[in-house]
DNA sequence: ATTCACTTACTGACATGTAAGTAAGTTGCG
DNA sequence: CGCAACTTACTTACATGTCAGTAAGTGAAT
């Protein structure tokens, strides 16, 4: 966009670096949109809702990011990036250490409300048509599958076979994410209690294979 | 506005019953609008949707219903019904057949993606404030733990805690939820496998107690 | 001196809701 | 029955508001 109209001359220079400030400016409306996205929506939050937040215009945020979408894009990555800083250069824990991070994910969640109803409205979104988030939320659950079906299946020490692990693996994001909304609705719920115990059961069916003593259907 | 100027003598006749055409009428615009708030949301869903499909103007469904927010309420409503209709005259079953029902629900759905899609959009959206549609999901997950959390009890024979029971119906109900959402990003889920895992999984740990061969934390 | 970080001012699209009019149906009454 | 009185089911037109995005300008930092 900011070459639509360039000269027939290009100039050397290169844009040089952003001023120092700029970066943390940006970093401030990332913050503020995903303030906004997260409790009204992707659809229904506004530029102009994340420009006041941050004293400044829409036309302002437009400046910074181009385009709506763009700003979502670009929130979604800064929030990757702010998970991975506070795991601290630790890498994702496998095996046992992954499910007791989950449980304590879970935990951490209770004080954490914004973050976690920001997660839940662009979920539930992201399934309506042609949303922008659609690609990111499907990846995020693909790669999160992934690492827990690795976790089960080693945890496990081969005896699980691999299409279980995988059922168990959705069953636990579903059981999390699930969770969380019944508990931003409902504070009765008790949001980490619940979430050990479902995902003990889980593993716990995971690990044990097929001998249950009460099958269904 | 029609009794703006009223004649002196204020007439007795009633509106009478609707004409004939008239319920269905509103049963289709209802379903247009279950359709276009499924897809695209309620926030996002326009009145001129609606009225598109059933061959009519916005103005025509205001005629009929109101407002936009009267029409979602009248669509939740209408769904209750005919939720109701489908199970004809058959008690929401307990003990262990609430669970079979449940499974069955799983595989039921997976030939009915629309309506799958427009829980799931409503839902997710109606965590964000002042959402009219709040209030009818609250109802529902309290109402639906509620018979859960029974049915776990009865199945165990009075040796379930209630707080267990109430953990593992908030599981089982938010794991059901959140594997559908995986599953309408990504056919390869296998919703109904998955859904029959995890409820025998957290149905067996309810049962069994607390005596885990892999406790975490 | 130029580029950056904005602001102001505006456009066009689209939203819900309202007002007024019309054609067709229904009902009560003579 | 037949017609007048009235209601219903819409339509078109409009009021009002909100939105994303664009264009042009300004003042300050580099």
């Amino acid at each position: 966009m900011d070459d639509a109209v360039p000269p027939a001359a290009a100039p050397q220079r290169r844009a040089r670096q952003p001023r120092q400030a700029t970066t943390e400016r940006r970093a401030e409306i990332l913050r503020a949109a995903a303030h906004t996205f997260g409790s009204k929506g992707y659809k229904n939050g506004s530029l102009a809702e994340v420009a006041e937040q941050v004293g400044i215009t829409h036309a302002g945020v437009l400046h910074h990011f181009g385009s709506k979408e763009q700003l979502l894009v670009e929130v979604l990555e800064f929030r990757d990036k702010e998970d991975v800083r506070d795991l601290e250069g630790q890498h994702i824990p496998d095996g046992i250490e992954l499910f007791q991070h989950l449980v304590r994910t879970a935990r951490m969640n209770v004080d954490r409300r914004g973050i976690v109803q920001g997660y839940t409205v662009l979920t539930g979104e992201s399934v309506t048509e042609d949303h922008p988030a659609r690609g990111w939320v499907t990846n995020r659950f693909t790669v999160l599958r992934g690492e827990i079906q690795a976790a089960i299946m080693e945890v496990g020490g081969g005896d699980v076979p691999q299409d279980v692990a995988a059922q168990a693996a959705s069953a636990i994001i579903g059981v999390m994410d699930g969770l969380q909304v019944q508990w931003l609705l409902d504070d009765s719920v008790d949001l980490p209690a619940a979430t050990k115990f479902a995902i003990e059961a889980i593993l716990t069916a995971a690990l044990l294979g097929t001998g249950r003593p009460h099958p269904l259907v």
